[in-house]
DNA sequence: CTGAAAGCGCTAACAT
DNA sequence: ATGTTAGCGCTTTCAG
C-alpha cells in the first residue's frame, strides 16, 4: 500500500519535494519559507509560495509532529456533551484555544470508566499537547498516568487532591450546601436528592455538601434525605423524568427535591407535571448549574450557578501555560452562588416537615 | 532539539525499538504483535507484551499516519457548540464514531467565514479521515476543495446542491413554512422574523420557506414580514433579548414572532418579559429546533422539531461510509415537524391583523 | 516465525 | 541565501 488509503481517485498529495521542484529550489528552502520566512530572499519566497498555491500544497501535520514540532491539539474529555453545561464549558475552551491557534480533540464518555480509559489512550497516542478532563475516576484512573509520561493534564470541575497537576473547579461542597440551604431556609425538612448511580468526583462532593448542610441544621442525613439514583449513561432529562415515579413513592414523602444538575431538574419538572403536581405549590425543586435558559422555565428554576464558560476558559489557559518551562501547578477554585427563582417555596402544609 | 519539546522532566517516550530490545526481538516483531498478532509465536508475543507494559509503551499515531495508516479521526465544524442543537448533533456524531473506534476533532466557528477556512485547513493538515460540517459558505467555500484533494466531506444541515459530496439535512424550506403556518393558522397577519445578520444556508432556506408560506396565504412578505437581524457571532439568547427593543419599535407592530432557532426564542421570551409583555396573550412566539427543555419553558414553546441527534448520527455514518471503495454520494433529507405548544395563540385584538 | 532495510514528509544542523 | 544530509517512529516487503 501507500497512497495513504485516501479516497479512491484522489491525486497523490504533493509534498515539499514537489513544491521545491516546481519552484526550482531545494526542499529545505520550502521548509524555510514555511518556518523561517525571514531567512529566505523575497523573490525566492514568492516563487515558492506560487508553487505551493498552484499545487494546492497542504502541510502534513503528522510529519511535523514526528520531527518534533510541538503539537497544537489539546484533548478534552467531558462527561456528556449533550448537557449544556459541558457545551458551554467546551465553548470556553474553544475560544481560548482559538486565540492560541490550537485545536480541540473532544470526547464525551457518558461517565463510562472504560471509555474514559480508551479516550485517554487515543489522546496520548495522538501526541496531544495536553488533556483537559472532567474525570470519571480520580486520582487513581488512567488520567493520572499521563503527566508522568509527558502529557500535561488539567482537571476541570474536580479538585486535584494531592496530584501534581493543574485543576480548575467550582467549590462543589459549598455548592451542595447552598442548594440544600435554599430548601432548608424555605422550611423543608424532608428532602430527596436526585443523583446519578455512578458518582463522579464533582457529584460526590455536592452530595457531601448537602449532608454537611443538613447536619449544620441539626438534621440527620440518613432520615432527612432520601436518595434517588439515576442510571448514569442515559440522558438525565429522561431518566429523571422516569425517576419521579420512585420519588413519589417515597414514604414519608419529601417536600423538596435537590437535583444534581439542571438537566435532571428539567426531567423532574416534567415528571411532576405528568402527575399534575405543581411546583412550587406542592413540591419544591432545585437544580444545579444555572444553564442559560433556566430563568425561562416554568416555574423559573431555583438553582446554584456555576461559571461553565469560565471553567473552560481557565482550563484552556492552564493547559496552555504548561508550556512555560518554569510552570508551577496550581488549583483554581471558583465559587458557586445560589440563584433563587420560583421553584422553591415553603412546604405545602405550611408547617415545617 | 529533539525530545519532543514535551513537559520539562519527562522521560523520553520509548518506541518500538526500546520494546524490541527489552524483549530481545527486532522492532518488526514488535510491530507484528501490534498489527498482525496471529503471525507471531505465542510465547514471543507474551514477552513483547510484557515489555510494552513495563515500559509504558504508547503507540505513536503520527508515525503510523505518516507510514500510510488510515486516520481514525474525523473532523467536525459546527456553528456554535454552545447551542444545544449542535451539542446534541455532536453527541450523535460521537456515539457513532465511538462504535467505529474513531475520534472527533471538533471546531466551533461562530459563523465566521475566516475561522471556517482556518479550521478546514487545520483539519486537512491533520490528515483526518473526513470532515463533517455545517458550512458557513457553500458551495463556494474552502470546504468544497477538500474532496478534490482526497478528504471526504459530509454536509450536515445543508443541501449539497450540485456538489459531489454526501449531505444530511432537514428540509429547511418546509421547516420555515411549518413555522410560519402555525402563526398564520392562529390568525396572525403581521409577523416579525428574528434571524442572524449573516445567513448560513440553513437559515436562508428557512427564510425562503417563511416567505413561500406567506405567499401561499396571499400575503406579501415585504409588508407582512418585518425582519430583525441579530449580530451573528454572539450568543443568540442575549442578542435576541436585546433585539426585543427593536421588535417593539416596529410600526405597525407584529403580533407574532418567528425565531430562527430556539435559543433566540428564549432571548425573545426574556426580552418580552422585561417589558411585561405576556406570551402568548399579547404576543405569539415560535422557535425552531425543539431543544430538549422547550416543553418546560414558560410558556411551553411552540416550535419546529429537528432531529439533531439523528442528523449527527447519520452524518457520522455517511463519513464513515466514504471508506467503501464503491461508495456513491447521497443526500439524506429528513423532515421537520411542527410542535404546537403554548407560545402561540390568536392575536390580542381578536381580529386578524 | 523472525530480522534487516527502506522510506512515509518534514525539518534542523551543517555545509556551501 | 540556499542546498545536503540525516533521521523522527513506525510499518512493510523481502530474506533468512
Amino acid at each position: 500500500m501507500n497512497d495513504r488509503a485516501r479516497v479512491p481517485n484522489a491525486p497523490p498529495r504533493g509534498g515539499v519535494r514537489e513544491v521545491a521542484q516546481l519552484a526550482g529550489v531545494s526542499p529545505s528552502t520550502v521548509s524555510n519559507v514555511l518556518n523561517n520566512p525571514h531567512r529566505v530572499a523575497g523573490e525566492t519566497r514568492l516563487r515558492v509560495e506560487a508553487a505551493m498555491a498552484s499545487l494546492g500544497f497542504v502541510r502534513n501535520h503528522a510529519a511535523r509532529l514526528l520531527r518534533g514540532a510541538p503539537s497544537t491539539v489539546i484533548g478534552c474529555i467531558v462527561l456528556d456533551i449533550s448537557n449544556l453545561f459541558f457545551a458551554e464549558l467546551t465553548r470556553g475552551i474553544q475560544d481560548r484555544l482559538t486565540d492560541s491557534d490550537c485545536s480541540l480533540m473532544l470526547f464525551s464518555n457518558d461517565v463510562d470508566e472504560e471509555r474514559e480509559a480508551h479516550n485517554v489512550r487515543v489522546l496520548e497516542e495522538a501526541g496531544v499537547r495536553g488533556v483537559i478532563a472532567d474525570p470519571v475516576v480520580w486520582p487513581s484512573g488512567p488520567l493520572s498516568e499521563l503527566p508522568g509520561r509527558g502529557t500535561p493534564v488539567v482537571l476541570v470541575n474536580c479538585r486535584r487532591k494531592t496530584a501534581p497537576v493543574c485543576a480548575v473547579a467550582v467549590d462543589n461542597v459549598l455548592g451542595g450546601r447552598l442548594a440544600a440551604r435554599q430548601l432548608l431556609n424555605a422550611g423543608h425538612r424532608r428532602l430527596a436528592f436526585v443523583r446519578p448511580t455512578r458518582d463522579v468526583p464533582s457529584t460526590a462532593e455536592r452530595a457531601a455538601g448537602v449532608r454537611e448542610e443538613l447536619r449544620a441544621w441539626g438534621l440527620e442525613p440518613r432520615s432527612a434525605l432520601a436518595e434517588i439514583r439515576l442510571p448514569s449513561k442515559l440522558r438525565a432529562v429522561e431518566t429523571a423524568d422516569d425517576a419521579v415515579d420512585r420519588l413519589l413513592a417515597l414514604s414519608p414523602p419529601p417536600s423538596g427535591v435537590l437535583c444534581f444538575n439542571d438537566m435532571a431538574a428539567i426531567g423532574v419538572l416534567r415528571g411532576l407535571s405528568r402527575y399534575g403536581i405543581e411546583v412550587p405549590e406542592h413540591m419544591s425543586v432545585i437544580g444545579y448549574d444555572d444553564l442559560a435558559f433556566t430563568d425561562r422555565l416554568s416555574p423559573a428554576l431555583t438553582t446554584v450557578h456555576q461559571p461553565a464558560y469560565e471553567l473552560g476558559h481557565t482550563a484552556a489557559n492552564l493547559i496552555l501555560a504548561e508550556h512555560d518551562p518554569d510552570h508551577r501547578h496550581r488549583e483554581v477554585l471558583l465559587r458557586p452562588h445560589a440563584v433563587a427563582r420560583g421553584s422553591v417555596a415553603p412546604p405545602p402544609d405550611g408547617r415545617r416537615r
